[in-house]
DNA sequence: ATAATAGTGTCTCTCAGACACTATGAG
DNA sequence: CTCATAGTGTCTGAGAGACACTATTAT
């Protein structure tokens, strides 16, 4: 079968939704924003929008990142261009159901951010229109959120908690110099577990490659002054970081 | 920002490119067609073709595996409807570089699919439009495929080779009943290296879940007759199989 | 002093990797 | 017989989990 007849083909919309996550009081929280319009009008969603003329998928998330957040995003591999201003962006999965969006054929492709805690929110600047929330309290039945976003979320959740058992990205969480209780914090927020703080310790500073010493220390979490680290050029943890109970 | 204006916004084609992968005579191999009209004319390509009005990606993706093979798909979770004519499949990711298909812009919904050996390509009919080709031929550089294909085919089959460690998803590569020198013989073709016999027997048979016995043994493989196995109902594997050399 | 967090050392148990050895078929 | 594959037992070393213990700050 030729792939395609270019002049008969049903014409879709393609958006690009986002689920940005970061941490926030010892909470794995995402940024939603309230609908101003009908569908689901006064309901919250996660943060999106078209993909432009000439635009690519990538480059669409990423230029939506900015509009939300103010954060600039950067590629997988590379490090941040601008220290403490990056997040990680990767595209998460596509969801196209027929009835998904009431009024024609959206395709949205879904992409995943991962952020330190620092930026509020600042979608038109209103408070009312865009926050943090608690995935949580989200993914419970209470209020749901817009569309098929429950299932986007759940999806982005579920991504982020396999990724950091075998890759560095839970760093993607911190500032660019963090302690390792910080660090562990970051693990103990997304899994919902508690984790052993020497074990923790011995892990990650054992595995090579993973956090590299920024040579300060700090007592911003109280206690003895711990030391800073920056995260190193290791993106595969090998042993895995184990998830308890799975 | 609102997600959209349902008034104005840029027309997309969304097709399914799927990633056929079996393993035949020791090398994992992956189902190309021929293509008959400009671009690429002539080229090899992976198979796919439009999203229909009214029709889930996943849908698609699964009509277009039964136009080219014959095989019945069947979700990852579930047990094969039919025994034996079943196919593991999975989407992968999504590509919409917009110059990516020089006519138009087209976002094309990658699947994966994993098949048993068995089924002979059958697209039109002409062994000269579509055959399996060992992935190791296909990812040099000599013949590339057609559009982004390349790309594409790299991204699915690091998919397999990742998703084989943790999962019990190599025996989407075996017939319904296997045996344990058979299901190794997968995992050596997919990752491309030789593992110990008795090692992965000890590893296979003693996880809780993972085989069931059939019940009868075959010499199909020569030597001492071997057990038949079923895949069990268990599809995480904990602590997962060992990537040597990673 | 106490409380809090940082960091080290030590024990045990599980498991991967290496490999000797036995079992059972085909020729 | 030989050869091929199936399957079991045993040793060793790496590492996860549990937890005693010391170190260094704030109050």
């Amino acid at each position: 079968m030729s792939p395609y007849d270019p002049s008969a083909f049903p014409p879709f919309a393609v958006t690009v939704d986002l689920v940005v996550l970061t941490v926030r009081s010892h909470a794995l929280c995402t940024l939603i924003v309230r609908r101003g319009e009908q569908p689901y009008q006064g309901r919250w969603a996660l943060p999106g929008g078209f993909v432009r003329e000439g635009e690519d998928l990538g480059a669409a998330a990423a230029r939506e990142l900015v509009e939300e957040t103010g954060l600039r995003a950067h590629d997988p591999g590379d490090p941040p261009p601008l220290p403490g201003n990056g997040a990680h962006l990767e595209q998460l999965a596509t969801y196209g159901a027929p009835a998904r969006d009431p009024r024609m054929r959206v395709v949205s492709v879904a992409h995943l951010a991962l952020a330190p805690d620092l930026p509020a929110p600042r979608a038109g600047g209103d408070a009312n229109s865009a926050r943090w929330a608690p995935v949580e309290e989200l993914l419970g039945e209470a209020e749901p959120l817009a569309f098929d976003h429950g299932q986007i979320l759940a999806d982005g959740v579920e991504r982020a908690r396999s990724k950091i058992e075998y890759s560095s990205l839970a760093t993607a969480f911190c500032p660019p110099e963090f302690t390792v209780g910080e660090l562990r914090r970051v693990y103990e927020a997304v899994w919902g577990v508690a984790l052993d703080p020497r074990n923790f310790h011995r892990k990650v500073t054992g595995t090579p490659g993973f956090l590299v010493p920024a040579g300060g220390t700090t007592t911003r979490q109280g206690g003895r002054p711990a030391q800073l680290f920056r995260a190193g050029g290791a993106t595969l943890l090998n042993p895995p970081m184990l998830r308890p109970e799975v």
